[in-house]
DNA sequence: AACAATACATAAGTGAGTTATGTATCTAAG
DNA sequence: CTTAGATACATAACTCACTTATGTATTGTT
């Protein structure tokens, strides 16, 4: 398991790109996703999860759709067209803040 | 400038590495090492800087020696064993997390 | 003279996270 | 069958590394 302060700032660009790979997806499946993709080593809580989740639905970048599965309901996100633009975004000032700090920390890139 | 958020929990790392890289250092001069290394990017403020370094130095991460220039007083800092390899670590520690990223987010690290 | 840069330090405030708690359904084990 | 673990959502209290603000003092520049 990664350092959580590390993690900090990486949850949203985490967040829409995984959507944006995987289209439609509800909460739960995307803390699992997230912990398959990482093997175990980026554990998303429930409780910054949902927040992030409904702050970027309120800020126009996800819309949901509800599902009831037997008696279980599930809300799936997925990316508008504005959210679109900000996974770009975020995944490119993700890569542009390891180049910098690869300079800084002199690392061997590639 | 980075979004600020990404650089949480970087800072202690920065510093070590820094002072690893240029020996013994000064909190003023470290800012500006970071400074030029990032190209202006990643701006330490004086709030961080000072208690981080003060921290480092309470767990026997680094050691002081003061110096008067003029009637100037400046406070080198340099790594003490242990410190060397906390330097490791942290580094080691941040290279595992961005190939987890690079997975995660699916750049392309070639 | 006045301002910017150098050089240290600490206190108050912020905000994205963790931890804790709550509700409820589904499934496997003993 | 009932108990525990996984599934699925949600929110409130707390934490803590940072930012912002403030303070002191020297040196260099206009």
């Amino acid at each position: 398991m990664h350092s959580p302060e590390l993690l900090k700032g990486t949850l949203q660009t985490i967040v829409l790109k995984v959507l944006k790979d995987n289209g439609r997806m509800y909460g739960y499946e995307i803390t699992q996703r997230v912990k398959e993709l990482s093997d175990d080593r980026i554990l998303i809580t429930e409780g910054a999860l949902y927040p992030a989740l409904h702050k970027l639905e309120a800020e126009g970048m996800l819309r949901t759709e509800t599902e009831t599965i037997g008696k279980r309901v599930r809300k799936y996100y997925s990316l508008t067209p504005q959210g679109r633009s900000l996974v770009k975004e975020r995944v490119n000032e993700f890569v542009e803040f390891i180049k910098t700090m690869g300079n800084v920390l002199q690392l061997q890139i590639k």
